[in-house]
DNA sequence: TCTGGGGTCCTAGGACCC
DNA sequence: TCTGGGGTCCTAGGACCC
């Protein structure tokens, strides 16, 4: 079989440099456009965490994920926000636009970063190298976004993104083709994508500690240890591997609302006013993507940090608060009854099984059983909706809901 | 230091069907 | 009567990423 020779991808990762704390910027210039010091994450008397540190803050240590307790006390000047969720989506938004002016085929990989596929356009950008016309693309996206964005360039979507870290903050850093295998020995293995904790801890088990010594194992090693898939997907990994298509923005899979307590709850009612809330929040976000989910998941989290999950797939679609409540419900009874713990940290409920709409199938079994929802069920939801929308989130079956209630 | 909230993907076992 | 293998769906849990 002959192979037509394929060209050489020339694959971009673009990344806005801590994108949270500068749209908290851009949504609170006149307090915050001259400091250098800005944490954006929960608050630090709850068991908030720092989601996003300026660079300011992280020449003093302080890090994503630390709690911000803990990063205040590494930088107490710190100017401590809430993520500023509208103007993070807007921009998200505009860059996503924006990119796809440069090509048709590119994605949003989340809020903050996005893959664009370059690999035909030569003619079009005058044959310039692919650092060049990244660093055309940097200064547009600056000029019409107001985002700094760091930019990551290879032959595929892993090399481009681990480049990207070398070209933190505000630069471009391109990986030549040829080079990939030369470039991925020199990376630390605990920054190799999908090699996280638990992997680490595995590898150091069996005595393999950095990149050299993974990369010296055979495949037939890797397969003795975890099976076929996980180890060719580790093998070609570490040598900057990777032939997975750019694509299309990504379809919601599931939609989701959970809350940690500030302090540990126990009652059931506690716990159930707490449910409400998740799901009003959640099916909300489900019918503003125009979704309907047949599985409804609920996830307890106790004082141990353990987590447990109920979850039951429905026979029909469903949207409505009403009917999401009633059987998120009967799952937390059933983990309230399963669990011997009493006091628990976290609650949430999870919705998935998506589906773009929920009309019932002609001729079937489901003629016969009364629908989950009726037409009334959704048109309230719906109304509830457009007034939450106008006047801003206080609207919920049986009161007020948490997250309503820290906007105050 | 004591651990958020939004997601995706994978695995493994069991049920059920062909 | 006994046995098998593949495919799909569901559930629970876990790893990982931003």
């Amino acid at each position: 079989m002959s192979e037509t020779p394929r060209p050489v991808r020339r694959i971009l990762h673009i990344d806005v440099d801590a994108m949270f704390v500068q749209c908290a910027v851009l949504a609170d210039p006149e307090r915050l456009r001259d400091e250098p010091l800005i944490l954006v994450g929960g608050s630090p008397e709850g068991r908030g965490v720092v989601t996003s540190a300026s660079y300011g803050c992280r020449a003093f240590g302080v890090r994503s994920a630390m709690p911000t307790a803990t990063a205040l006390r590494l930088c107490s000047r710190a100017v401590v926000v809430p993520p500023p969720g509208a103007v993070i989506r807007a921009r998200s938004r505009a860059l996503g636009a924006l990119l796809s002016e440069w090509s048709p085929v590119g994605a949003m990989a989340s809020v903050d970063e996005a893959y664009l596929d370059l690999t035909g356009t030569e003619a079009l950008y005058h044959h310039d190298p692919l650092d060049t016309v990244a660093r055309r693309i940097q200064r547009e996206i600056r000029e019409r976004t107001e985002l700094q964005v760091s930019i990551g360039g290879g032959t595929n979507r892993l090399v481009a993104k681990l480049a990207t870290s070398f070209a933190k903050p505000a630069g471009v850093h391109i990986v030549d083709p040829g080079n990939e295998d030369r470039f991925v020995a020199g990376i630390e293995l605990s920054r190799l994508i999908g090699v996280g904790p638990a992997l680490l801890a595995d590898l150091g088990r069996r005595g393999v500690t950095t990149m050299s010594a993974l990369r010296a194992l055979d495949l037939a090693t890797l397969v003795s240890w975890w099976g076929e898939d996980r180890a060719s997907w580790l093998w070609r990994r570490c040598r900057g591997i990777d032939s997975s298509p750019v694509g299309a923005d990504p379809v919601t899979k599931s939609v989701s609302s959970e809350t940690t307590f500030a302090h540990d709850r126990s009652s059931r009612q506690e716990l159930e006013r707490a449910l409400l809330g998740r799901v009003v929040d959640a099916c909300a976000s489900l019918r503003r993507q125009g979704l309907f989910a047949r599985t409804i998941t609920v996830k307890l989290r106790d004082a141990e940090f353990a987590d447990r999950s109920r979850s039951r797939t429905l026979a029909e679609a469903v949207r409505t608060d009403r009917v999401v409540y009633a059987v998120s419900r009967e799952l937390l009874a059933d983990l309230c009854q399963q669990v011997p713990t009493r006091r628990y940290r976290l609650i949430g409920v999870s919705l998935g099984n998506l589906e773009q709409d929920a009309e019932p199938e002609q001729g079937t079994l489901s003629d016969l059983a009364p629908p989950l929802e009726a037409p009334r069920d959704r048109n309230l939801a719906a109304a509830v909706d457009r007034i939450r929308a106008r006047h801003g989130g206080i609207i919920g079956p049986g009161g007020v809901s948490d997250s309503d209630r820290r906007r105050g």
